[in-house]
DNA sequence: TCTAACTGTCATTGT
DNA sequence: TAACAATGACAGTTA
């Protein structure tokens, strides 16, 4: 494959932006970009786009490797943001730190007066910052005031990993770009724990809701690409928060507050550090809830299991007193038949059992009556219990 | 491709 | 009133 020579290195960003590359190639680009695992097809698709769009700028093979700091001036940053309106504050700083500038560079470049419009490190201009990608790939930014297009923007992102997939196929070993892909990550990164072959291909949806800010996204992010890292680590890194997410999450409110007075934090961070500390909180609750609605579960199933086992036992144990009760009459029958045959009248004769029973009365005493009395004495029984039940 | 389990996050409510 | 815990609901990821 032949290149352009190297002679471009110092083309002009917001031309390269504005003139290279269409917005179906961001698209394109972008799309890839999430995409760390590539197929065939789709490295083809790239490669084809790249060579249609940027046949007589870039040289891959200078990209490779390259630090953006050489490749983009900061003049060239600045025409950009000149041209695309407004840049989110924190993006922007981290796009630069990201790529080597040095911090009192970026800042100096930052509060050049007037060079910006809507561009600040001015706590006030921190205000609601939304992303998403337009249907043509660009990407729209938005702080609540103005709204701008950052085609650029996302497509330096794709751009790179243009770069790096080149890289991979015929350049092995692409630091550099690795650094320039850490903003986008660190926006919309929703595969921040999985190694980059594991990372999925992001439906245009996911696009959206990963450029959108953190706390409007349901930023159900679980992965990184590069490291291990939780979203909320990147972003407190990108910001940098002078404090570790677990320090932000486990320490007492009244560090914290000291903390946040001690430290001359922009409203940014101290909304960010928020954030970090309520979705960690949060994060430990929702474990202990189903960790206790788990045990919950669990319990009752073991209540259950409890409740049939003495179930089964007491329909053992109501079989043997039931046994146990029929033996019992069976010998008391028994008993009465044999005391019964045994008995005799006055004339010595042996009453019959159909017309004579044995009677215990209820202060002890025993007599051999007639049925008929039995029966009637019976009576008389039941309604003397029955009134005084009444009574 | 579908599904269930897991997980992080948000919104809400109660303390 | 602020801080926090608890929890239902939702949505993304993964096996």
């Amino acid at each position: 494959m032949n290149y352009p020579s190297s002679s471009h290195h110092n083309i002009s960003l917001t031309h390269t932006l504005h003139h290279c590359f269409s917005p179906h190639d961001a698209t394109l680009l972008r799309t890839d970009y999430f995409t760390q695992s590539s197929s065939e097809t789709r490295h083809l698709q790239r490669q084809e786009s790249f060579s249609q769009s940027s046949s007589n700028i870039t040289n891959p093979e200078s990209l490779h490797g390259s630090n953006l700091t050489a490749l983009f001036s900061a003049a060239d940053i600045r025409n950009l943001m000149a041209h695309d309106d407004n840049f989110d504050e924190i993006k922007l700083m981290s796009l630069a730190l990201e790529n080597g500038f040095d911090t009192i560079e970026v800042s100096q470049l930052f509060e050049e007066p007037g060079s910006y419009p809507g561009l600040s490190l001015n706590p006030s201009h921190s205000t609601t910052v939304s992303y998403s990608v337009s249907s043509e790939g660009a990407v729209e930014y938005s702080n609540g005031v103005k709204s701008a297009s950052l085609q650029g923007l996302g497509t330096l992102g794709g751009h790179c990993q243009e770069h790096a997939n080149y890289g991979h196929v015929e350049y092995p070993g692409d630091a550099e770009c690795s650094r320039e892909t850490t903003l986008q990550q660190f926006l919309h990164n929703y595969t921040y724990n999985q190694l980059p072959s594991q990372a999925a291909p992001a439906p245009a949806h996911h696009q959206q809701m990963w450029m959108k800010k953190p706390n409007e996204v349901k930023d159900r992010c679980h992965n990184s690409t590069d490291t291990n890292l939780s979203s909320d680590e990147h972003r407190a890194k990108a910001l940098r928060l002078p404090f570790s997410v677990d320090e932000i999450v486990s320490m007492p409110v009244d560090s914290f507050n000291t903390m946040i007075a001690k430290n001359h934090l922009t409203d940014t961070q101290v909304s960010l550090l928020r954030d970090i500390r309520r979705r960690g909180k949060n994060k430990v609750a929702a474990q202990n809830c189903r960790k206790r609605k788990l045990n919950a579960i669990l319990n009752l199933e073991e209540d259950v299991c409890n409740l049939q086992t003495q179930k089964e036992s007491l329909k053992k144990e109501h079989t043997q007193c039931s046994r146990s009760i029929s033996q019992m009459k069976q010998k008391l029958n028994n008993l009465y038949r044999d005391i019964f045959s045994r008995l005799k009248d006055d004339q010595g004769r042996p009453f019959n059992p159909c017309q004579y029973v044995i009677h215990c009365s209820s202060d002890g005493s025993v007599f051999v009556i007639p049925k008929h009395l039995v029966k009637s004495e019976q009576k008389q029984d039941n309604e003397k219990e029955q009134k005084q039940k009444d009574g």
